[in-house]
RNA sequence: GCGCCCUUCGUCUAUCGGUUAGGACGCCAGGUUUUCAUCCUGGAAAGAGGAGUUCGAUUCUCCUAGGGCGUACCA
């Protein structure tokens, strides 16, 4: 019987949620789900100077807000400190590791000439082979006795079998020169305390894992499975970073991308279902498998999640979609939408959304009906509106006055008037659309003025009738 | 410097030795149209370079080039 899977995000927490970490946590949950594992989550604090409160929150809040949901309680990595400590001595004692008590300028120093040199800049502690006893007074870190002959093999679920020859590999830190575990340490404790069978995590990793394997074998511990993902870059191929534009989740989440559009588009970012571009959830862990990630970076293409979203915003629930909308300009546009406004945009949801890729946009082109009157035309549309236009809107009045106010007979009422007028459709349309929306685009005018009802249409008539004539 | 990883249209990708190298985004052209869009149709667009293995390489191997990551008492 195969052992049940146990994946684990784990976010130092000195900022935001990153988009990359995002969809690192993405692949171990959609990994787990599909294999009806679990999938935990793991808070590496151990750096207490880097680590906040804030981030933590922020990192917890990102993952909810995407849906990836983890089992059991965060695992905060300081609270294990003890348990590190306890391997590193057991590792002493086993003579898997030493006591090294070169000081950070030596290091440096052979660093240095070996750089000149033209060989490894590994360093070699003399005290790897020093047998004496305890150097009393002077502070030392504990070291790694890592096998400097033979090999160590990665079979990586992504990249298929790597290797490293032993010597290249380091004596790395177990414990600093005041006692507290490093990142080294500790991930490999905690990975194999919290029973995780595979570890997905970033392609800057590779060379980490190597150096964590030995000290797996130096336990006598099963080594879980690795995999590592082919990282994200910016538009330009180098790393993905703020001069790219946005790169935390949370922004994404304020420009109003629903959660979904995210996860399809990260998904899609290195792994592959055939030539399917969109996919829910449920179907990408039905879907979902290893094997199936490519191997190589992938640059993050604004404008294909712009489709991504698009894509999801038309295929949602409409009402559910009001829904997510009025929340949205609540809490991120701090705009409250009102009975009477949420039930117009009911009504004219799919025509908003036909044009948009995020809440942000529907909002955009909801503004006819979310604004309050008066309706003010930006400076430089104002020649837009002659005193000709005016004269006809006058006429337009009276014909609205009577008509059934329903879109095909608005619709029929404007081309009739166009005809009887012998215009254009655009010479009614643009003045008309400017002197309710303010704005020289919109949805059929005919749904608009449907939508936006006969006494609000005639009050927004007359008062740019107001206007434009006084100047 | 040393170690490791990566390389198919502009971008994301499909292809598990034999295809007119497919799809999506974007772009271009045309059509629908009531502005902005949407929608429909069509188009341009790719195997980094060089060896080898093979009847046959995008696919396997090696070299080169380019890019990336690591090389901390950070994670």
């Amino acid at each position: 019987m195969n052992n049940p899977v146990v994946t684990r995000f784990a976010p130092s927490p000195t900022g935001f949620l990153h988009i990359g970490g995002a969809r690192t946590a993405l692949f171990n949950w959609l990994y787990a789900k599909s294999k009806n594992g679990k999938f935990l989550l793991r808070v590496e604090d151990t750096d207490s100077v880097r680590s906040t409160k804030e981030a933590t929150d922020a990192i917890f809040k990102g993952l909810e807000w995407l849906g990836i949901n983890w089992d059991g309680d965060p695992i905060f990595q300081k609270s294990n400190e003890m348990r590190h400590q306890d391997i590193a001595e057991q590792l002493l004692k086993k003579g898997m590791a030493y006591r090294c008590y070169a000081t950070q300028e030596e290091i440096m120093k052979f660093q240095q000439t070996a750089k000149q040199n033209g060989t490894s800049t590994i360093y070699k502690s003399p005290w790897r082979e020093n047998t004496s006893k305890l150097v009393k007074g002077l502070k030392s870190v504990v070291r790694l006795r890592s096998p400097n002959i033979g090999e160590t093999v990665i079979t990586d679920q992504i990249k298929g079998r790597v290797s490293w020859k032993n010597d290249t590999l380091d004596d790395l830190v177990l414990l600093r020169s005041d006692g507290t575990p490093t990142y080294m340490l500790a991930v490999v404790v905690d990975d194999h305390d919290m029973r995780v069978s595979h570890i997905i995590r970033g392609d800057d990793h590779l060379t980490n894992s190597a150096r964590q394997i030995l000290i797996y074998k130096a336990m006598g511990w099963n080594v879980p499975k690795f995999a590592h993902l082919p990282l994200i870059n910016g538009e330009d191929g180098s790393k993905l970073s703020k001069r790219h534009g946005a790169v935390s989740v949370t922004e994404y989440k304020k420009m109003g991308y629903p959660a979904i559009a995210i996860k399809n588009y990260l998904a899609r970012l290195g792994w592959s279902h055939g030539d399917t571009e969109y996919f829910t959830m449920d179907e990408a862990i039905k879907w979902f498998s290893l094997e199936k990630i490519g191997q190589s970076p992938a640059r993050f293409d604004k404008k294909k999640l712009d489709s991504v979203s698009k894509f999801h915003l038309n295929k949602a629930s409409p009402n559910d979609l009001v829904e997510e909308i009025i929340a949205f300009s609540l809490h991120q546009r701090n705009l409250i939408i009102s009975e009477k406004q949420s039930s117009i945009f009911k009504k004219s949801i799919n025509m908003l959304r036909e044009r948009s890729s995020t809440f942000h946009e529907i909002i955009e082109n909801a503004r006819f009906f979310l604004l309050k009157p008066p309706i003010i035309v930006e400076p430089t549309d104002r020649a837009l509106i002659t005193q000709v236009d005016l004269k006809m809107l006058e006429r337009l009045t009276l014909e609205l006055t009577a008509v059934r106010w329903t879109d095909v007979a608005l619709e029929k009422l404007l081309s009739n008037f166009v005809k009887k007028e012998q215009i254009t459709f655009q010479t009614v349309a643009r003045p008309l659309r400017l002197a309710i929306i303010g704005r020289k685009s919109s949805p059929s005018i005919a749904l608009v003025l449907a939508i936006l009802g006969r006494k609000e249409t005639l009050n927004r008539i007359s008062d740019a009738l107001k206007t434009f004539k006084r100047n």
